[in-house]
DNA sequence: GGTTAATTTGGTTATATTACCAAATTAACC
DNA sequence: GGTTAATTTGGTAATATAACCAAATTAACC
């Protein structure tokens, strides 16, 4: 494999790796509806402010979402909605899946 | 947040965190044009077979490829080709970071 | 300038992932 | 049954990720 084919797998596994993370899915689910501010987000996640703030970095470094400070709040949001097409294309592999393993039981 | 919802984000993640290596970003992409066995997919990512096959698997495990043992091969193939929009959403998401780089300098 | 509220950064520890080697498995074929 | 080829599994060491706490930053507002 030539180096620029391997360069830009590793930068869309990137891009993927910062998807793949429980608390960053419920996060671009959230942000999927109405931008939040990182209060809120933590608030949903349930986690400690420090975690979801790297949580938002990785997702605003990987470029899917973006961010702006208003008052004392930032404001977070989708940059690229064509995700949410990827999730569902995920919600039909886990369907599949489901559907597979029944066959072998039934 | 609820259990259900929790459990729900997780089994998503593992799915993506499935595609998130550039080793198996290189396999679906051959897969995406043909099936292939695990000797050409060994060849092509120039990795150790070991190390080929657990991708494989973990790739398998996710529902993401299916294979089919045939003689002495083991063929492997796409079990769910919408992942690859995701794949051009990805490029896309490259495409406008490097635009809003250049953005900033220029 | 000091206080408060929101967010980010640094540090540390626990956990997960990855790669390779070596060994085990599996199936065809003599 | 033994041999060969293809693939998987087990083990180990190196690297990467993630969570929390504590401390630093930033901006509004008195």
């Amino acid at each position: 494999m030539d180096k620029k084919a391997q360069a830009k797998f590793e930068a869309k596994a990137t891009i993927i790796k910062a998807m793949a993370h429980p608390t960053r899915l419920l996060i671009i689910d959230a942000l999927s509806r109405q931008e939040h501010c990182v209060c809120e987000l933590t608030e949903m996640a349930g986690a400690d402010t420090s975690t979801v703030s790297k949580h938002l970095s990785i997702l605003k470094n990987a470029g899917i979402v973006k961010d702006e400070k208003r008052n004392q709040m930032v404001f977070y949001s989708l940059s690229m909605p064509c995700v949410l097409n990827f999730l569902n294309c995920v919600e039909s592999v886990i369907q599949e899946r489901a559907k597979a393993q029944l066959e072998l039981i039934g």
